[in-house]
DNA sequence: TCCGTGACGCGAT
DNA sequence: CATCGCGCCACGG
């Protein structure tokens, strides 16, 4: 359906990004599921650098556990603006259990065409 | 078209 | 907890 709109597997996928509320955060396996893509955790890594500088919540997507994935300066801005926005840190992982942010059922694709 | 490269995830070691 | 291997896939050379 969303192809039918013309929306490439990126785009899908960072809308869905867009999705996450401020101080909530989300995994990258969950965005990929919650649009429709399971398993396809590491196209929303690629969909986020392709979509950066576009407005989208990059930093709220994090790696499964509650862990940032980036490194260098990125990882540290990252943790900047998540405890910006009230994202608490428990060492190096975040606090998933109050931040992890639930997206509504995930539709499913009728299949992976190719 | 084949191949290396990742902001990934998960189970096994 | 740190690594490795494997599965998964869009991209660029």
């Amino acid at each position: 359906m969303w192809a039918k709109l013309g929306l490439t597997m990126q785009d899908q996928l960072l809308l869905t990004v867009r999705k996450i509320p401020r101080g909530k955060v989300a995994t990258y396996g969950h965005v990929a599921a919650a649009a429709g893509h399971p398993g396809r955790a590491r196209q929303v890594a690629w969909a986020l650098r392709a979509g950066a500088g576009t407005g989208v919540p990059w930093h709220r997507v994090v790696g499964s556990g509650g862990l940032i994935k980036l490194r260098g300066e990125s990882a540290m801005e990252q943790r900047f603006r998540l405890e910006m926005e009230g994202v608490r840190f428990h060492g190096k992982r975040i606090d998933m259990k109050t931040h992890e942010c639930k997206f509504g059922r995930a539709r499913r694709r009728k299949a992976r065409s190719r």
